[in-house]
DNA sequence: CTTGTTTACTTGAGTGAATCAAGGATCATT
DNA sequence: AATGATCCTTGATTCACTCAAGTAAACAAG
């Protein structure tokens, strides 16, 4: 999702306020990625690799279609980030893991993608509190 | 963006609640726009019609190429959510505006667009005032 | 053990978003 | 009238995503 989602119409502030910290995270994630040369998925799916998984776990965690998956970690295998190994208690399963490079590239990534970090960092100890408590009610 | 946007690994309480936000966001966009049988893409340029306005002006507001505008909005007014009239003071601009259709498409999915005035919704006026000041502050 | 079912993943087809390069038409300037 | 910039479209390509089908292996009876 390149263009931003909303906004319809905001009724009020905060809402509005919402809106533009979602687009601006968005925007700043799609943009740590293509550093690396990366799509927002690419990163989204070596970013949770921090222990060998199945594809099915992955597609479950990130809610999408398994073939959705299968083509990512082909992409991801192919830049040499992902290997795909068999599953020794099951044959019919793939553990994917991250190659040493994988590795640097996530770590690279992390490092790049400093939108969440730097913007709670402008807050005192305190209000990071208060924010956390506030968008955890919000979010019911 | 149907794939999350984070997290690598989240240092802070405030960074991990700040990515829960955004991921229930989008999907909470994502599925209104799907409940129309629209693209988060389609429902976000059909919002931005509430004046008439030329492709280009399109392009800049949502930081894509013009290209892209153009086929979104081929597709709307293949819908029949959307006309493109050619503007008489420039005959190489074309002005996009919605139909009463897409008047009325756009308007529902305002209305199934629940997630950012719900979660308000849950705050007191006074945490609205607050979560509003935190998140300005956080966005710099 | 073989039959049938479920599970895990891949493949293929199709849609759509997005970008880039190139082109046509029109405007604006000199 | 020629030049160059502007507005938009077209074409080619990549990737994300979904759905339907298929393969292969696990699993559970009979």
């Amino acid at each position: 999702m390149a263009l931003p989602s909303g906004p319809v119409t905001t009724s009020s502030e905060a809402e509005a306020v919402l809106f533009d910290l979602v687009d601006v995270y968005d925007r700043a994630y799609e943009a740590a990625a293509a550093e690396l040369s990366l799509s927002p998925a690419q990163a989204c799916v070596l970013g949770r690799l921090d222990e060998r998984r199945g594809m099915g776990a992955l597609a479950e965690e990130l809610g999408c279609d398994a073939s959705n998956i299968t083509q990512i970690v082909v992409r991801l295998e192919a830049l040499g980030l992902v290997t795909r190994e068999p599953n020794p208690r099951d044959r019919r399963a793939r553990l994917v893991a991250r190659t040493p490079q994988g590795d640097e590239i996530n770590h690279r990534f992390a490092t790049a993608f400093t939108f969440a970090r730097t913007a709670v960092g402008r807050l005192s100890p305190d209000e990071q509190d208060q924010l956390t408590a506030l968008l955890r009610k919000a979010l019911g």
